[in-house]
DNA sequence: CGAAGCCTTGATCCGGCTCAAGGTCCGTGG
DNA sequence: CCACGGACCTTGAGCCGGATCAAGGCTTCG
């Protein structure tokens, strides 16, 4: 695989600087490709926490099953993204992982991400900072959950994915695929999926958005986001002008003060870690 | 301060192993303490992210203000948290922080947590875990407010501090004090005021919990639990080996191949970051 | 004693859930 | 090629949990 074409480099450009060994170091994570069929489980909830894998072909997402029979999707999974940081501290998963359709993951160790952890401190920064931005977008979707009504939420999330699959360039002209079904995406926003087909009727009828089967059309979507007061912040704030500092990193051994306040603006990545 | 006294150093110990200059860099974050009083601002949402702080004394929370005037809290601050890692990779805040009560909070700076970054692998490790055990805690409120009932909700707040305030010696006999409003209780939870009475009414009646002002009793804490589907986990699950062994982190440095799959059993976290 | 918070309780309303009955699209086998 | 079954979606009817509005009680403090 090219440098230029890792999902991966990709991410962690966004959110720190690299040098070509550490771009090698990223690529190396997906060294072990495995095809996985729409509806496979990656892994389950509880089980143990033996790795972590990259997306690269094909959409997946995490989820909890509850006592009540039903089920909540934590999150949706795009190529480039990483899978399953969340259970970096942990030794049993806290959530599953299942695959939406047909695609291409790529497992990789414990011990390769402390390999990476050793080897360079700029990774180990641009780690933190992807996982910092996970948890903005999670206290996102809390607030969505928590706080408003039906079609805020749908808007919030079509609006979202929008944006994410814009950056990767799966937009054509307000027109996406979003292979999730209605009960899927019932699972995603606190909804039932019958109320979800509901939602999708009123804002045909609004002229907001069109569906038919796995496509998706936003005919307006700046009044999507007004209506579901999205925030963009947490996709596209700057990134603190340290993490981009290489000779910041070289003081982390030395031990040297350093002097740096600057921000420097930086376009809004399209994958999260987790 | 006393090494053993500190808060925040016992909850490094919680996720990592350290050396007594380790401790002693931690205590360095506590050298400005200073006073706040109840409903003091100690930042605003979407000010600048200048300095994050460990509060000493005293509760805090973390909110958004929303558009329709409502408010979601995002999170309960105990002595002994550090609060505003959220933060960390972003320019602006995402969410206001203010104090509940009187206490005491120590602001530190940016550059004062890249000092610890720098000096200590075991610490920035530790503060790994504790970013990722964050993250468990908004995955599992996130799903309490998107799932479950008002009395499941409430089960599950009340619950979850009763752990935490146990752990930090803070319950008699299923008591504590808990200086919220009512009107704060549903912001937290998602719900009206006025249904949280009714909640408590309820419990009342049932006999699981008395409250009165700000003291309640869990008369029966485990059928809480129950009712709530309360996982332990995200709380109390083992932390990898690997944050306490100190051969790895001089590998850090060196490269060295290691190996190590054990798991450690650990006594929960009573704060975490953020 | 009065005023302001805070909590409780009742009455009513509404958003979203559940249950149920089709309808459409698709893959499969005869 | 058609018939059938299954997954998925749509729409209606009725229900319910929690919101809202409103009135009154209790504490605390000036």
């Amino acid at each position: 695989m090219n440098l230029q074409d890792s999902a991966i480099v990709q991410q962690f450009l966004q959110h720190c600087s690299l040098s070509e060994e550490e771009k090698v170091l990223l690529l190396e994570l997906e060294q072990n490709p495995i095809k996985a069929s729409a509806g496979d489980i990656i892994w389950q909830e509880n089980s143990k926490v033996d790795q972590f894998c990259t997306i690269s072909q094909g959409w997946a997402y995490s989820f909890r099953n509850l006592g009540d029979g039903s089920r909540q999707i934590l999150k949706v999974y795009l190529p480039g993204d990483i899978i399953g940081m969340r259970d970096f501290a942990f030794s049993n998963r806290l959530a599953g992982v299942a695959m939406i359709e047909d695609g291409v993951v790529s497992p990789f160790s414990h011990e390769h991400l402390l390999r990476i952890f050793r080897s360079s401190t700029a990774l180990t920064a641009g780690l933190f900072a992807i996982v910092c931005r996970q948890q903005a977008m999670l206290t996102e979707r809390l607030i969505n959950l928590a706080r408003r009504t039906a079609q805020q939420r749908l808007a919030h999330f079509l609006y979202e994915m929008y944006l994410r699959l814009e950056r990767i360039g799966a937009v054509n002209n307000g027109r996406f695929r979003l292979p999730l079904s209605q009960e899927q995406l019932g699972d995603v926003l606190g909804l039932s999926a019958v109320h979800v087909s509901r939602t999708f009727t009123a804002f045909r009828e609004e002229g907001l958005v069109l569906r038919d089967r796995h496509r998706v059309a936003l005919l307006d979507p700046e009044a999507l986001a007004q209506l579901s007061e999205f925030d963009g912040t947490y996709l596209n704030d700057a990134v603190p002008a340290l993490f981009f500092d290489r000779e910041w990193q070289s003081h982390m051994l030395a031990g040297t003060p350093i002097k740096n306040e600057e921000m420097v603006p930086v376009k809004s990545p399209s994958a999260q870690a987790d």
